[in-house]
DNA sequence: AGCTATTCATAAAC
DNA sequence: TGTTTATGAATAGCT
C-alpha cells in the first residue's frame, strides 16, 4: 500500500440542479442517473412493498419505464380515482400542500413552470417556423377530410346525443393516433438534426426483475432498446 | 471544544434490499426514501432535460406523484407508444383499460425545499414571465370558441406542426371535458328512464354500453413536452 | 467504460 | 414526524 498517486481525481464536485448545458455532459449524467433513480425506485418497492410506476424519456426522447408490479396497473390505478378536475385548471391554482388534504395528495411537480424555460428554444423556434410556413403552404388543399369531425366540433356539445357523441369520439380516436404519428415523425426529425446520440443498443426491449418490469416499448419504428438499472 | 458525547449514532448501516418486517420501519423508510426518489426524479429532469413521470402508492395505498412536464402527457406518450395498435377505424372499438381509462390534469406546484430557487435565475425569469403570458393567451383563446379547433380539424395532421400540435392538444382536452360531462348527462337521464346504458356512471368520461365503450380520448396523447401545456 | 475523491442520502437513535 | 449523527451510496470530473 501507500500509492504514490495521490489526487488523480477531483472527486465529486457540488453542482448546481440546472440544465446542463454541455450536450455531452448531459447525456452522460442522464445514463448515470437515470440508472440511480430505477435503482431507487426498485429498492423502494422491495423495501417497503409500495407499487410504483416510472416513466422516464431521455433527452433524445428514448423511453424506460420501470413498474411494480407493472407499469401499467399502476398507471390504471392512479388515473381510475376521482373525476377529472376542471377542463382549464389554472397552472398554478393549487399548490402541493394545499392539496394534500385528502387522497390525491399532490406531490410537487416541482417547477413544472420553471423548467419549461430551459428548453432550447433556438433551435425549437426555426423548426416551428418551418413548419408552421408548410401548413400554411398545404392547409387549403388538404381540407375536407375530417368535416363531420369539424362540425361536430363546432357544434355544441351539450345538444349532442349518444350517437353523435360515439362519432365524436370515432373521430377523436382517428385525429388523436394521426397526431401522435405526427408528433413522432418530428421528435425523429429533430434527433436526426441534433444526431450525436448514443446508440444504445441490444436487449430484447424489455427485462423483469425478481420485484418489477423494466420495460421499454418499440419507439416508432426504431429500435432502441436499453435495459438499464 | 469536544466534550464527552460519544457515538450518539450507529450512523447508517449497511441494510439489505429485502422487505422490511417491521410495519413501523417500514413506513419511516417508506416515508424517506420517498422523499430522495422524488427528489432525484426532480434533479433528473432538471440536469438533464428528461420527461418523466413518477406515480408512488404507499404500503397503505395513498398515491404520491410527479411529473415533468405533467405525468398525464409522460403517460400518455408511454401508452400511446404502447404495443396496441391504434383502433383507428372503428369509433367504438374497445381498447385496454389503460387505454380508456380517464386521466386528470396534475396541477404543477411551485413546489417544496425541494427545489431551492436560487437567484441566478434573472435570465430564465424573464422567460418564464413571457411563457405565462403566451400560455394565458392560449387559454384564453380556447376558452372562448373552439373555432380554432375546428380550423385545426380541417387541416391535415400530418402537415401540422409542433405549435399547431399543441393548440389542438389543448382544445381537445377542453372538448373531452364537455363531451365527459354531456355522457354523464345522458346517462342520467337513461338511468331515469330506467334503461340500463351505464354500469359506471361515476363521471369519467366514460360509458358503457351494449356495444363497447364510449372514449372520449384524453386530452394529451401526442404533445412531446417542447412548452406543453 | 473504469477511478476516486467528495457530496449526498439515509439507518439509527432521540 | 422532525432533528442529529455517522456511515453507506451515488456520482462529477478525469482518463
Amino acid at each position: 500500500m501507500m500509492p504514490r498517486k495521490r489526487k488523480t481525481s477531483m472527486g465529486r464536485q457540488k453542482i448546481e440542479i440546472k440544465r446542463i448545458e454541455s450536450e455531452e455532459a448531459r447525456q452522460v449524467c442522464f445514463s448515470k442517473r437515470r440508472a440511480g433513480l430505477f435503482k431507487k425506485a426498485n429498492e423502494l418497492s422491495v423495501l417497503c412493498g409500495a407499487e410504483l410506476a416510472l416513466i422516464v424519456f431521455s433527452p433524445a426522447g428514448k423511453p424506460f419505464s420501470f413498474g411494480h408490479p407493472s407499469v401499467d396497473s399502476i398507471v390504471d390505478r392512479f388515473l381510475s380515482r376521482g373525476p377529472t378536475p376542471p377542463p382549464h385548471p389554472h397552472p398554478l391554482a393549487l399548490h402541493g400542500a394545499a392539496a394534500s388534504a385528502d387522497r390525491r395528495m399532490l406531490v410537487p411537480a416541482p417547477t413544472s413552470a420553471v423548467h419549461e424555460l430551459d428548453r432550447e428554444y433556438s433551435e425549437l423556434a426555426e423548426r416551428l417556423e418551418a413548419e408552421r410556413r408548410r401548413r400554411e403552404a398545404l392547409e387549403a388543399a388538404l381540407r375536407g377530410q375530417r368535416g363531420a369531425a369539424a362540425h361536430l366540433l363546432n357544434a355544441n356539445v351539450e345538444e349532442l346525443g349518444l350517437a353523435e357523441l360515439e362519432r365524436l369520439q370515432g373521430a377523436l380516436e382517428s385525429l388523436r393516433w394521426d397526431a401522435a404519428r405526427r408528433v413522432d415523425q418530428l421528435v425523429i426529425e429533430a434527433q436526426t438534426r441534433s444526431l450525436v446520440l448514443a446508440g444504445d443498443a441490444g436487449g430484447s426491449g424489455f427485462v423483469s426483475t425478481a420485484e418489477g418490469t423494466i420495460v421499454i416499448p418499440p419507439h416508432g419504428g426504431f429500435n432502441y432498446g436499453y435495459a438499464s438499472f
